[in-house]
DNA sequence: TTTTTCATGTGATTTGGATCCTATGCGCAG
DNA sequence: CTGCGCATAGGATCCAAATCACATGAAAAA
């Protein structure tokens, strides 16, 4: 893992990942930008909680190594905060490699707790950003609990979007992982809801028609 | 929905619903117990966000009604905070109805929101309940994820379990629905896994064998 | 420039879970 | 004691999505 000591243009950083806007400027003063190759390590299951991560761009796995050796994906992350939730733990519960060629900010975890401390309104944001994901995930969830393709691209738009209309920010194929489908199953589904005429597709803005 | 005027028994009330536990004893004097029936509404999207509710027991559905009539479930809560990403909203951004008989804790939201500012424990202790949250749903959204059942079960013990075993507090029919399985597909993978000799179950425990 | 990579898109085939159904045993209310 | 509801359990069938295979075009790398 190499440390870049060029200093971080926080603007740019935050135009590619907006989560970075949540760094104060205490800690924005102390980030590390730090960049992984793929399969490389960043941390392991027992290693004590020194560091906090906030990827920028790549891909990072959380992973358990189960007992027959297979690997255990506990989170994909693609940009965002990892391990935030073992700030308040000593030690990792599963192991971190990054997935791709991947850049990082890293924070030392004890500082970043302070400033927790410290800093209110960092305080209040980091929770607010928290409550945002979980709302977010446990709609995923009931999402993904849907059997029909053509259920989660409808429950997507009602909840991702505003008055049956949603537009993608991403590729079909990055979209299907995120509903649980391959890209063919995506593919023909949203065929079939457009020739069915209960769906409008423009490009990335897609409308549900009543 | 009845206000419940009786005093508040909170040891029996942890018990039941360990989230309640987090509450300080200052919004614990101002908490209120409502009873909800089934198919009664809490609160409507658009609804100013006055009260922030805690379910005791039962179940509460955030809901959107699509373009076409239908129901979109957002999330189904059978114990924990419901709307709590809504305390930083001005409205509601959903629906929220009682599914069965329901008992819940009810709070004003700027009563709660005080708390969260004056009382810094609470606040911390809000904070690592929702990076737990977090943490629990991206797990379970990596599960579900997956295709195959028997990858579930395996991904369950080992993400929710230590050493590949764990020990399930629930019934199977509900562990079937947290697993976005049919009860009946969850019976015959465990079955077919301990015919395969890689899943040893005894009673509520399970553990995976090498 | 050429080559490689990747998202997009469709067809054919397979398969695993959903669905519907039946049965059993247990706890509980009347 | 009886009847009811419910979790557990497994059989038979069906179907939608996974899988595999492949074509195209655009963008990135060489």
């Amino acid at each position: 893992m190499k440390k870049v000591s060029e200093s971080l243009n926080w603007p740019s950083l935050i135009a590619t990942q907006p989560t970075a806007g949540l760094i104060p400027e205490a800690l924005r003063e102390v980030a590390k930008r730090v960049d992984a190759n793929a399969r490389e390590t960043l941390f392991r299951i027992g290693d004590p909680v020194r560091q906090i991560y906030l990827v920028i761009s790549g891909e990072v796995r959380l992973i358990r190594i189960d007992r027959r050796g297979g690997e255990v994906i506990l989170q994909r992350s693609r940009g965002g905060f990892i391990a935030e939730a073992s700030l308040d733990s000593r030690s990792y519960h599963c192991d971190a490699i990054a997935a791709e060629s991947t850049t990082m900010l890293m924070f030392t975890a004890s500082v970043f707790r302070q400033a927790l401390e410290d800093d209110f309104a960092f305080c209040r944001a980091w929770q607010t950003q928290l409550a945002k994901e979980v709302r977010k995930l446990r709609a995923q969830c009931e999402r993904m609990a849907l059997n029909s393709a053509a259920d989660r691209v409808n429950h997507y738009i009602e909840s991702e979007g505003s008055v049956g209309v949603v537009t993608l920010n991403q590729s079909r194929k990055s979209w299907a992982a995120e509903l649980g489908l391959t890209h063919e199953a995506l593919y023909r589904t949203l065929k079939r809801m457009q020739d069915d005429g209960v769906l409008e597709v423009a490009g990335n803005r897609l409308s549900t028609r009543v």
